[in-house]
RNA sequence: GGGGGAAUUCCCGAGUGGCCAAAGGGGGCAGACUGUAAAUCUGUUGUCUUCGACUUCGGUGGUUCGAAUCCACCUUCCCCCA
């Protein structure tokens, strides 16, 4: 069974509409993300589907850790637990074994990891992964996996890469388990795959091979965007995406700029996740049709203006730079809200224009604005 | 009226003869951030064109090879006694 419907391609760009439990996704599609079922700069979900957010991600260890899984299943799941009852997808918490690399160690049977609140020890193994995904009952649930450092020697990435690949098997059987059970909380999750490979092309293409082998709803390249150039990413995206099933979401893990998402989507990728928008615009960066506005600087401190006259998010319509510049210099949390309302905005209107554009044909020009835009800032952002 | 204490670079504050353009905070300025241990972290913050040079520690004068640091007087502020 296919839950892509792809209705659009110009290229290797394609348009198309997730189906899951809690309704539809329009691809390509940005998630943003909650890791402790919260976006950070105090928006609720009211606040998102405002915004026009359809999907959202949250993540296994954290929740496990606090406030627990169990607690969360016995209040109904995640979806009723922050009012949210668009989709939403789980990280498997492969990627703490990457960022929370001084607190743990990685065995064949799992992960032990410090709490990074308490100090105690957790143990997640691909099983626990699942189960801690069907207790928050999300709409699509991640395959525990080991998100490699770039670079690493390797034989550690095709040993990684093995182990993964024996993880994912595990991952699936629990996880037929799970939704088979009559108490499932959402007997609709789906099961995503993870590509890994760092930039090793033959081992990114072999595993990806294998692990489609699975069947399995859909597939993710993971371990990307930690640290290897943006030309590095694009062509491992670009190899890899010649064996990544046609009918099925691709998800580009942990990226990105704005420039990566057109980019990538020009490879073929359906679905992406980032901090950015809510991280960077913690920091005062607010993402703009004329590139990235820093409203820190002092240039902007008697600035009247919108942060984007052109913009149409709540935000522009309403404060000028010289406002929200004091806001952030005055420590006040209204800063924050007010640039991650309008980051996710922006966002969220991207990836609109990019699935209008790619169903008119347009697609390469708006590649190229989004690309002259930020290139004048230097090519990272 | 008498006695005691203090004045340091934008602010607070360390420093009591050379290793001091002067610790540490704060504030300012700039940068980083990509499946969030992140409202965090980094750099910078006297002047000049780098090495380096020059000016600066309430004011003026002095002691000394050398003073933010010692001495004298002056100014201002704080505390206690009357």
């Amino acid at each position: 069974m296919n839950y892509l419907s792809i209705t659009a391609t110009d290229g290797r760009a394609r348009v198309g509409v997730l189906r899951t439990a809690h309704g539809d996704v329009q691809t390509p599609c940005f998630m943003n993300v909650g890791t402790q079922a919260a976006v950070k700069g105090g928006l609720d979900a009211g606040d998102l589907a405002a915004l026009g957010c359809q999907i959202e991600l949250s993540n296994t260890y954290h929740l496990h850790v606090r406030p627990g899984d169990e607690l969360i299943r016995k209040l109904g799941g995640l979806h009723a637990f922050m009012s949210w009852n668009r989709p939403i997808l789980t990280d498997s918490g492969g990627f703490q074994i990457f960022s929370l690399a001084g607190l743990r160690k990685i065995t064949e049977e799992g992960v032990a990891f410090r709490s990074h609140v308490d100090g105690r020890h957790i143990f997640m193994s691909p099983e626990d992964s699942v189960r801690i995904q069907a207790n928050l009952g999300s709409d699509i649930a991640m395959a525990f996996d080991e998100c490699i450092e770039i670079p690493s020697p390797r034989e550690y990435i095709e040993a990684s890469c093995e182990r993964t690949l024996r993880w994912l098997t595990r991952c699936r059987d629990e996880w037929v388990r799970q939704i088979a059970s009559p108490t499932a909380i959402n007997r609709g999750q789906l099961l995503f795959g993870i590509n890994q490979g760092a930039t090793e092309h033959d081992i990114r293409i072999r595993h990806m091979k294998q692990i489609a082998e699975l069947d399995l709803a859909g597939y993710a390249i993971g371990g990307l965007a930690v640290g290897e150039s943006h030309g590095e990413m694009y062509d491992t995206i670009e190899a890899v995406e010649t064996v990544m099933p046609q009918d099925k979401p691709r998800y580009l893990m942990g990226v990105g700029t704005p420039v990566n998402l057109v980019e990538c989507v020009a490879r073929g990728i359906d679905m992406f996740d980032c901090v950015m928008p809510a991280r960077n615009g913690r920091h005062g960066h607010f993402f703009t049709d004329n590139g990235v506005v820093n409203i820190n600087n002092a240039k902007f401190s008697d600035d009247s203006e919108p942060i984007d006259a052109h913009c149409g998010c709540p935000v522009c319509s309403t404060h000028s730079r010289a406002y929200i510049r004091h806001l952030f210099k005055a420590g006040e949390m209204l800063a924050l809200r007010l640039a991650v309302t309008h980051n996710l905005w922006y966002y969220n209107n991207l990836m609109a224009r990019i699935r209008t554009a790619i169903t008119d044909g347009t697609f390469s020009a708006l590649r190229r604005e989004i690309l002259a835009v930020y290139a004048k800032q230097g090519e990272s952002r």
